[in-house]
DNA sequence: CACCCGTGGCA
DNA sequence: TTGCCAAGGGT
């Protein structure tokens, strides 16, 4: 057996392999990146915090018109803070996880207090606020700060499990190795860095999506591990699916529909109309007055929490 | 870390 | 029709 020439080390100035990435994905985005309101430049830091707590688990389609609905009722967040918790609740409507109006309120009442209502720039100060966890504080410094974050959603934790690991999902539950391999995609450059964690979230909601990737129409399918790989199916534990009828939150979200609707308090006849069973419904309306979401009066009324 | 927390569209 | 899935966070 020769000895194989050793490999040249390469010059200080050749990229690392990761960087073939960028270019990429970075002028894919430029192409066809969506015109979502809250990525024009008037929507500013709380237009971005709105969008990204309505976006946590929620379709961008669902969020669009109540996006422009808080926005236009509340473009500040002094203007949120100056309300009733409940009247959050109520303007979340049907968005699904009512507790994210509860904390988004939270958060603005935060930032009005502490930050002199700005949405602060700073990632820690980010982490400290309701509602905001390692993916928004990364987001909101990332998208609307123009900061270097590694920004680590499903999306592209997706891209990032195909593209350079080969798997067709990423594990259940976000593990330290996605996070070292996002932090050494990430480009030195901040504006790059930003403009690439945009670009990769959106190359997953449009082309490598959860279901059918449009591998075709994927700029770097000629990089991907997967697709080289032959797109083999997953391996590994089954993401447990989230059955919903009979759930406790089927009837919480019964319970709060109703409260959403009326104008004032609800005796506790109407809510009991909501579902049949009894223990069932007392321990759903428990919870919502655990998690603040209902306030209970004297008589058995309820309504919207007010404080 | 596993589980809880809403809702609706789509294959 | 019925799962699966959608820019997660808190406990």
């Amino acid at each position: 057996m020769t000895l194989m020439p050793a490999a040249p080390a390469p010059p200080a100035t050749t990229p690392q392999t990761s960087t073939l990435l960028h270019a990429p994905v970075i002028d894919w985005f430029r192409a066809h990146a969506r015109d979502l309101p809250w990525r024009r430049p008037e929507a500013g830091p709380w237009g971005v915090m709105v969008s990204e707590f309505m976006l946590q688990q929620t379709p961008v389609n669902r969020v669009l018109p109540m996006y422009e609905q808080w926005l236009a009722r509340w473009p500040r967040p002094a203007d949120l803070a100056a309300e009733a918790p409940g009247e959050a609740v109520r303007a979340w409507g049907r968005l699904g996880y009512p507790r994210r109006a509860l904390r988004l309120h939270a958060a603005a009442s935060a930032i009005t207090e502490r930050h002199g209502g700005e949405v602060p720039r700073d990632h820690a100060k980010l982490l400290a606020l309701p509602g905001v966890g390692e993916y928004t504080a990364a987001a909101v410094a990332s998208f609307a700060y123009g900061q270097r974050h590694a920004v680590l959603d499903t999306n592209v934790r997706r891209v990032f499990a195909r593209a350079v690991t080969g798997a067709q999902y990423p594990p259940n539950a976000t593990t330290a190795a996605e996070r070292r391999l996002a932090r050494a995609l990430l480009p030195d450059d901040e504006p790059v860095a930003a403009s690439w964690a945009a670009a990769t979230m959106e190359l997953g909601a449009l082309v490598c999506t959860a279901r059918t990737p449009s591998c075709g129409r994927c700029p770097i399918a000629d990089q991907c591990a997967w697709l080289a790989a032959g797109s083999p199916a997953h391996d590994g534990p089954p993401r447990r699916g989230q059955t919903y009828a009979g759930t406790d939150r089927q009837v919480r979200g019964k319970l709060l529909a109703v409260l959403r609707e009326a104008v004032s308090a609800v005796p506790q006849a109407a809510l009991d109309a909501v579902w049949h069973e009894p223990v069932q419904r007392a321990r759903a309306l428990d919870g919502l007055v655990a998690d603040g979401l209902v306030e209970p009066l004297p008589g058995g009324m309820y309504r919207l929490p007010l404080t």
